[in-house]
DNA sequence: AGCTGTCAACTGAACGGTTAGTTGATATGC
DNA sequence: GCATATCAACTAACCGTTCAGTTGACAGCT
């Protein structure tokens, strides 16, 4: 469920891979990031309890400090292993931004817990500069791409690329972002027609 | 224990304004919920401090108690008390769309911290079915107006009528919601200019 | 006007439970 | 044998909540 894992066993020497040890360090690691992550998206960083974490972990509180040095450490850490999910590449085509903005709804709508712990980071550690630096560099590259795209006339120049790409990623998350109190129950839409409204947003605010 | 602070001091007879007593019953409340506001918008529920609050407040720890039931008690006073300002029906004009979402954007622009305490609120308190039940009601009427101007042909019909008020308020919200990752600082752009692009996304979305 | 009883606003201090973080001992793989 | 993964027990602080008691405001009585 988490993203790519290194596991980085090599430098030690082993050939093949070995039969799973009942001490694994990165297994526990791997365990503890899951359960973290499962965690702070349902209560955030003040809401989340440590013993909860460690005991669905299968692991001890203690590990947590071990590997992780604090509550805070173990939030940076859960961030930076979906970071690679969020700022993946093969999403983004920045000649086709209604076809990028589906692909993006399906992500958030595959993992409403990433959305929620983007959510908590905002509200909780913001200013805290840590792991964003990766994000903004993939976002100079998809910027760049923009610009482009509009120097070629597909995409149009009314607003700057750095504003569009936040306007595609802010209507792929509408409906993530939105507080229930505008969702009509007894009119509600289907994940693909809703799909379907955040495609034609895009398509509208970039017909030149 | 938890509803009951109606407060109704009319019963005791004031007649004209007098001088402030030291004991004053409404102003402590005004007070607690004044320093609640603040403390709820930068640390959420789960982070708050009941200490803080009434320190703030230049008040008791148990008159929270006394007046509120608990501390969730207090947060949806708080957001009791702001709800006719998010719900203010002057500001919304389903014929001018793109006007509505500019004042929209001035709303979340001047009172950040209210924006901050409604994410709050959909994080840690979904679900909770409270104080919810008036903003539905006055969306039920903005929904009514705008399908009666995309009747009039004056907005698309492209998207439903909750759709397109969803989308307005998402768009309003825009740089609000959006992480930090995303504002590019070495292109930053001034308050009147965001506000122009949500104006333009808005005009953009609901050309017939 | 002065005295007094009553009620509500207010307070300081504590309580019971919880929490993040620590430690030192034990078990395990190499 | 040695490094380290693991764990139960521990602690010191914290936090929401309660409570017994105090103080101020005001109405009625004389």
């Amino acid at each position: 469920m988490l993203g790519s894992v290194p596991a980085d066993r090599s430098a030690r020497g082993e050939s093949a891979a070995p039969a799973r040890p009942l001490r694994d360090a990165d297994a526990t690691r791997q365990r503890l990031l899951e359960a973290a992550t499962a965690e702070f998206a349902v209560h955030g960083i003040a809401g989340a309890r440590v013993d909860r974490i460690a005991t669905a972990a299968q692991a001890n509180k203690a590990q947590i400090y071990h590997y992780f040095g604090s509550k805070e450490g173990l939030f940076d850490a859960v961030l930076g292993a979906h970071a690679n999910v969020a700022t993946a590449e093969e999403y983004f085509d920045a000649d086709d931004l209604p076809g990028t903005a589906g692909r993006l709804f399906d992500q958030f709508d595959s993992r409403p817990d990433l959305a929620r712990l983007a959510t908590w980071y905002r509200l909780e550690r913001a200013g805290s500069e840590r792991s964003i630096g990766p994000i903004m560099a993939a976002n100079e590259a998809k910027i760049a791409a923009i610009t482009l795209a509009q120097r070629q006339g597909s995409v149009t120049d009314t607003f700057p690329p750095d504003v569009l790409l936040g306007l595609v990623i802010t209507l792929a998350m509408a409906w993530v972002t939105l507080p229930p109190e505008f969702e009509n129950p007894a009119n509600a839409h289907s994940t693909g027609q809703r799909r379907e409204f955040v495609i034609e947003s895009v398509r509208r605010l970039i017909a030149p």
